[in-house]
DNA sequence: CATGAATGAGATTTCATTCAT
DNA sequence: TATGAATGAAATCTCATTCAT
């Protein structure tokens, strides 16, 4: 009984998606270049030569791993998306953001670490750039109607607020008061107006 | 006639200095991985071999670049080493962290990259928990004096920031509102009891 | 249709053996430290890097090889592993010696050279020490049944007198009168009581 | 007021001989190929460029050795050097080897290391086999005095012999009998007419 | 005589990728 | 689809020897 094309293809995102989760934790705890898809073949239980059988080489596989997480981070920041922010979607995004920093840390350290490694960043930039953008317009908007001075100022400073939490959070999780901090976050970058 | 044991040190120095910033230059825009020993060779003008009567290993070589920056920075927190930090000392060193950060973006770039590769950080970390630990100590004392609620969290998140403005003006240096971003920040994160 | 994992076993072991039957021939001809890698992988007739494959370094490659000649060195002295010597085993160990002498002369020159050589007999010197004490350990007993005077000067005079004769005859095969010299041995080393 | 001709040729040699008895120390211990020059320069406290002021080479230097030692082993075989060889010298000649063993162990550490490496064997060569010929020449002459029914194959019984017992003994010194082994090997190697 | 900086060849080892089966 | 042997380029590091001072 030969299984139908649906079964393989279920099969093959399967053990696709396996040697992502296998390459993310890694390629998050050891370092891309310290990860050698003999390692990865190894920890998806499948041999090296099938690797090349689901990513064309290691550079498609990162980009994959950081593709997938890409898509799903600006849903939160316009789960409707109508382009518009109100403020309870902004409470939402930035509740949402430290759930998943706090659900997938070795996701966000592989962000991280891209970010900051410019061969690898060149990979994956065009992607980024777009989602940033998006994300950008955003906030720039949700500022302008908050009535903040200089709304450009503000959204990057929020921007790097979020990325520098992610660091010292994933860099210390035990003692970073994360939950403190989504507090003040609200509070100081949230609703403007009522100031 | 041979040299001085004073002629050798001042040579000695000379040229360590220049493969550190040749180092620096590559490991902060090819990272440390992509960055061959041979290509720091070349880059200082010297031969491969050379390197390592200079430094013991790589590691060594990034090593003793971290170290440098690292003893530079926190003589802006405390520049009198009274172990105190007083409004105006905070003010001093948000100028000067912001300062560095344009002056030297090379280094910083590398800082970061060091702290989102465990494999590397691992080399640095016992430095960087001393200067860290020392740094966020002065950060409460100065927060508790300011009155603020809960200082740890405002350490924190003050650190963070610091963090996340670096990263992101060193991904986008043209489009980031350094300036503007740095009077928030004092505004935002100095003098609290005003408040 | 992919082999069989008994045929990549087979394959495996084979060429194992190829590379250190290469390895053995070039350590006891030239020197380990004078037999690099690229020696090996050309006389074993593969590239350099699938030799790691096979082994994990240089040093566990010399390892092995001692290792196969150890194992079957015991055997001669106890073939029938009752832990006790008679005086025909004693003759049956002695032209045994001398047969695999003559037969691997390259396996002792290697074993030898090991044993000369501190760096490289710390790699292997538990193993060795293991073979030695077992086998003096018979040779006392055989002693202290004969009646010899004092056996374990007799032990080891017998054990230095093995070990020159090897070494003696692998310098100049041509004229050392091998076949003269084993009678001799049994003759004044073998049966101590009909005196 | 400059040193005579005299004064110059002593300290030359002083230093000449520091280098070798530094040089010896470290071959013997850590092998010829672990033993780089600037090791041997650091430990006899000079400069490495210096030490090709004294030796041409490294081969030079392990050469010098050896022949040091070596110029000094038949002196102890012929003290008298009229080409004969009385049991009286036999004996003398035997105690003698045996206080060499144990007042330079490092020595022969070294000789039996050289023997045993293809390599560094053919360095040295040609001066070995003079000195083994000339002793095996007068053995050969004493066993047939004595006569020994094959005195090519006594003698070189004997050499074997004296060989395994450095080499024993110098693997482990603590454990080996010497002193009884020694007694034994004038019983059994030294008086033939007798029996 | 004396120094140690400098070179350059070569050693060991790793690894992304290909390929025969 | 699946395997892991095989390659080859490149990386880190060592060291005998030379040379400017």
């Amino acid at each position: 009984m030969p299984r139908t094309p649906e079964q393989f293809k279920k099969l093959r995102e399967e053990k696709r998606s396996r040697i992502m989760d296998a390459a993310l934790e890694l390629f998050a705890n050891e370092g891309y270049h310290n990860t050698s898809i003999s390692k990865i073949a190894g920890s998806a239980d499948i041999s090296k030569g099938l690797m090349y059988n689901y990513f064309d080489s290691k550079e498609d596989l990162i980009t994959a791993i950081f593709e997938k997480g890409m898509s799903t981070l600006f849903e939160f920041l316009d789960p409707n998306k109508d382009g518009v922010l109100t403020t309870n979607e902004f409470d939402f995004f930035v509740n949402r953001a430290f759930d998943t920093l706090i659900k997938n840390p070795t996701y966000w350290k592989l962000y991280f670490s891209i970010m900051m490694q410019p061969v690898i960043y060149e990979m994956v930039q065009e992607r980024y750039q777009q989602v940033i953008m998006d994300s950008l317009q955003l906030l720039l908007e949700y500022y302008e109607k908050q009535g903040v001075e200089d709304p450009m100022a503000e959204a990057m400073l929020f921007g790097a607020l979020m990325d520098g939490i992610g660091i010292n959070y994933l860099l210390n999780p035990e003692i970073f008061p994360l939950e403190k901090v989504k507090e003040t976050v609200i509070e100081k970058f949230g609703h403007k107006s009522s100031a």
